[in-house]
DNA sequence: CCCGCTTACAAAATCGTTTTTGTAGCCGCA
DNA sequence: TGCGGCTACAAAAACGATTTTGTAAGCGGG
């Protein structure tokens, strides 16, 4: 490995001035042209790369975040990480990605391991349940700028980005009321899912605001589980279960994307076709759901936007954190959209 | 932040002593237990955290692993990561996961990047096109262990993990056969592709054994493409005019999963139900595939198995290296298996 | 009695940077 | 002539560990 020294010694300059020079550091004012071109060319010539551990070891900098997700085979944090990835790569950080199999044990060990290597900032994408004080205590105690997506914690000490869940359950409503759906039934989110209820809340205002009775027998609530797998599970069975019933319904809202294939699974069972038979909308827009038969109508998220604003919030907090001012928490929720497409389809 | 000097300076040893205790290093032999007991109350009273860059600066270790994959929107990689990821966690590596957008600047950035960051050694998922001699050479240069997944370099100095996909074609072919089916449609991989070949080669030898006839009406190539997404167009477009065509068939082999969801797409589109009309089968088993309706029939690959595999290798290589000894390229191919769903039907 | 081995620890060197402090020449100005 | 302020660089001090080398006491054996 070639060091600053052998550099300094091929230029002929002390490794102060290489330093100095290869960094561009304030005193570079000083130096003449003619020596910057001398050590940089040296530099180059002998393919000087420094090393990273003795320059964190002494500015404190490491270009590195940490992003933490809670299971990354929830199709949802793809595109999110994809977001993350592209801003960091912009700003010539390095993300560290840990999949935290949503396990306690696994999170704190890996927050140790982010912390040990002195990430700069840190992302939690807590698209999953389980997320509560004591993570938010952890967290506080690190004391690096921290964002978290998905989630907004009760304490607002710590940044976060989310979406407008009421405006998307208001969305999916009114999508399926202007189609002309009046039987219309529900698999809700489990009640701890933060998401779940305001999702509702959209939901019911925009019936009442538009006199749209809703059936309770119609209304189903996923359980709790902590595998995004299980929702497509859940909302088979679930909608089997609805279709049991003597209600019956010309639409249906899934609480998310995984949840509407489990659906429309169930109801392909039963001999319903989707959409002639029964509409079905989804929420989130993973990847999937384009590429679904029938491509499934769904509230869409902007995941990738929301990773990117993330990554902005965070850098400002590093900045703050170089001028010793305390960062600022932010909350940004942003606004989704209702993508139509095959999957719901005006009442005969 | 805690150095080890104040553990020393708390415990009323010296710095060495605490280093050598704490990291049970051979001369910690020759250190009576109550010193060590006293040293170890300090450092976990005042919540001593090494340094990592100090400690790798010196020791040379990092305890880190990087792992790049081509394109993390592919759903194939997803399950291999998890495989990479689980079996790191349990040895105390840490990876770092680079997304290269199959774009070469950027693999060559996030390899420099990994680089300096002193990873231990490499897992390259090679799951899309574009690889070549070039990048091998890079490889070569770095002198980390480094295997590849999804591809074998010709050169075969780098280690490698592989389905076979020879039989996984055979698989495919076998079970459409035995359903019945003798007129097949396929949608083969692009020519530049790697599994492209074998999994034809696959296909047309157990065609040929069992006097099985091909009809090269009903055989269409996906085009090249970098983007994983598009397999599921060009699935699309092919199936459509595979339907235009006047051979008609009974079932259809795609590339992949996500080209038999365009073929499947397709089909429907024409008003042929899958898999009554149409058996599909598909290549890969991606999460999606078991949350289809209809519930994708396919030669499913080992992949967390893969990953988990690839990490063996780098283990063992690392461990080469930590001995002096030099590192041996081992390459790895693990059957495929054939998965069963309800998108394959016996022919009436 | 002395040598050499084991035990128990400390001093000092080292890893490769960045940053602070030092210094020496030169220029302009009072 | 002397002094402050640039300019251009170097020496040296961190940063926080690990590793090598040193030392001193105790003890058994020739």
């Amino acid at each position: 490995m070639v060091t600053i020294r052998d550099v300094a010694k091929d230029s002929g300059f002390s490794s102060t001035t290489v330093s100095i020079v290869l960094n561009n550091a304030p005193l570079a004012r000083y130096i003449p042209a003619v020596t910057k071109k001398r050590i940089e060319k040296s530099a180059k010539k002998l393919g000087y790369r420094p090393n990273l551990f003795a320059r964190s070891l002494r500015s404190k900098r490491t270009h590195t975040v940490g992003a933490m997700v809670f299971d990354l085979t929830d199709p949802y944090c793809i595109p999110i990480f994809r977001g993350i990835e592209s801003a960091l790569y912009q700003a010539s950080y390095l993300p560290i990605l840990t999949d935290v199999h949503n396990d306690r044990a696994r999170f704190e060990r890996y927050l140790e391991m982010l912390l040990d290597r002195r990430v700069e900032a840190l992302i939690v994408l807590a698209n999953w349940l389980f997320v509560n004080i004591d993570v938010l205590g952890d967290l506080e105690k690190s004391s690096i700028p921290t964002v978290m997506i998905g989630q907004e914690l009760e304490n607002d000490s710590i940044s976060s980005v989310t979406v407008d869940n009421e405006l998307g359950g208001r969305l999916a409503i009114e999508h399926l009321h202007l189609l002309g759906h009046r039987k219309i039934a529900f698999i809700r989110g489990p009640k701890t899912l933060g998401d779940s209820a305001p999702r509702w809340k959209g939901i019911r205002s925009f019936a009442k605001a538009n006199n749209l009775e809703l059936d309770p027998h119609l209304i189903m609530d996923l359980p709790e589980s902590r595998d995004p797998a299980s929702s497509f599970e859940s909302g088979f069975k679930l909608t089997d279960e609805l279709v049991g019933r003597k209600h019956s319904f010309t639409a249906l809202v899934a609480f998310d994307d995984m949840t509407a294939f489990g659906a429309i699974r169930a109801l392909s069972q039963a001999g319903l076709r989707v959409p002639e038979d029964c509409s079905v909308i989804g929420f989130d827009d993973i990847a999937a759901s384009a590429l679904y038969t029938p491509a499934l109508t769904t509230v869409s998220q902007p995941l990738e936007e929301m990773g990117k604003l993330a990554v902005g919030i965070v850098a400002d907090g590093i900045n703050c954190v170089l001028e010793k001012k305390t960062v600022p928490a932010l909350h940004r929720k942003l606004a989704p959209e209702l993508v139509v497409r095959s999957s719901t389809i005006k009442l005969r």
